[in-house]
DNA sequence: GCGACAG
DNA sequence: ATCTTGTCGC
């Protein structure tokens, strides 16, 4: 027999319905006609590249990391954990979680919409309690506009908060005809000039973001692209930084943080 | 039609 | 995301 109308859209664990897709394409144009892709920020990046004490430029101290785990039998429940470094020593200085429950599913291009409620909850506590430590750049662990609507769940977070944030996939998200065997002739060429990371340059003639080798020991790369108020050179910067192994300090204590306190505390 | 598809 | 042990190497 045969579906009349236009929601055929039937995968048996396809709990979203059309509707709710053409709803949150609306919320994604909506919110990014707020994106801002080049450095909007009071700080900078090192110490020493000027002495102006005077002129209310500060340094970048504190980075945040936002991750989620999820339970292994219980699918819909769920741990946000939000960290806080200090740039320079890459110490963990703040760390909140919380256990939560997401029924929301996961669909390629809508990771946002997982993510945001336990972000925003976690952030909101030390906006409120005006936190010392209130980061002043947020790493995501997700693309930012290496998206196929160019406002992947770094961006997305980054309005939300109004904060400089950074997106960082473990995988390609294969979108604007970026393949990984295309990454992979990319990175080989430019690694014979001591050069670890490459733009990511789609069909578009758009630059998406840029692959990158992060540390010596893996050969599998990084995505980092732009979430909000960061440029990309700005973005590669701090990710290189971060890191002391592949995944990027911030990310990489969330991550940890995450599972270890859903371990615990379920 | 088939494969791909961040976390 | 999660399922999963050992193992090779510095």
């Amino acid at each position: 027999m045969e579906m009349e109308g236009s929601s055929t859209s039937s995968s048996t664990f396809h709990l979203s319905s059309d509707d709710d897709h053409k709803k949150w394409l609306e919320i994604q144009g909506s919110l990014k006609r707020k994106l801002i892709t080049e450095d909007d920020y009071n700080w900078k990046l090192r110490e020493s590249e000027e002495e102006e004490e005077s002129s209310g430029v500060q340094v970048l101290k504190y980075i945040g990391g936002f991750d989620i785990s999820f339970s292994k039998h219980h699918p819909s429940v769920a741990c946000g954990t939000l960290v806080v470094l200090d740039f320079k020593t890459l110490d963990v200085v703040y760390e909140d979680s919380s256990i939560v429950t997401i029924d929301v599913p996961y669909v390629p291009g809508f990771l946002a919409f997982r993510e945001a409620p336990v972000f925003v909850q976690l952030l909101k506590k030390m906006q409120d309690s005006s936190h010392p430590f209130y980061p002043q750049l947020l790493m995501i662990d997700g693309n930012g506009t290496l998206h196929p609507r160019g406002f992947g769940s770094a961006c997305h977070l980054g309005v939300l908060a109004d904060l400089p944030t950074i997106g960082v996939g473990k995988n390609l998200h294969h979108v604007d005809g970026l393949t990984n065997s295309r990454v992979r002739e990319l990175l080989e060429a430019e690694d014979n000039f001591n050069v670890y990371f490459v733009p990511l340059v789609g069909d578009s003639g758009n630059t998406l973001g840029a692959a990158l080798h992060s540390s010596k020991g893996s050969f599998k790369p990084i995505f980092v692209s732009v979430g909000h108020r960061v440029s990309l050179a700005s973005a590669v910067e701090v990710v290189k930084r971060t890191c002391k192994y592949r995944v990027p300090e911030p990310i990489r204590q969330a991550d940890i943080r995450s599972r270890d306190y859903l371990r615990k505390h379920h």
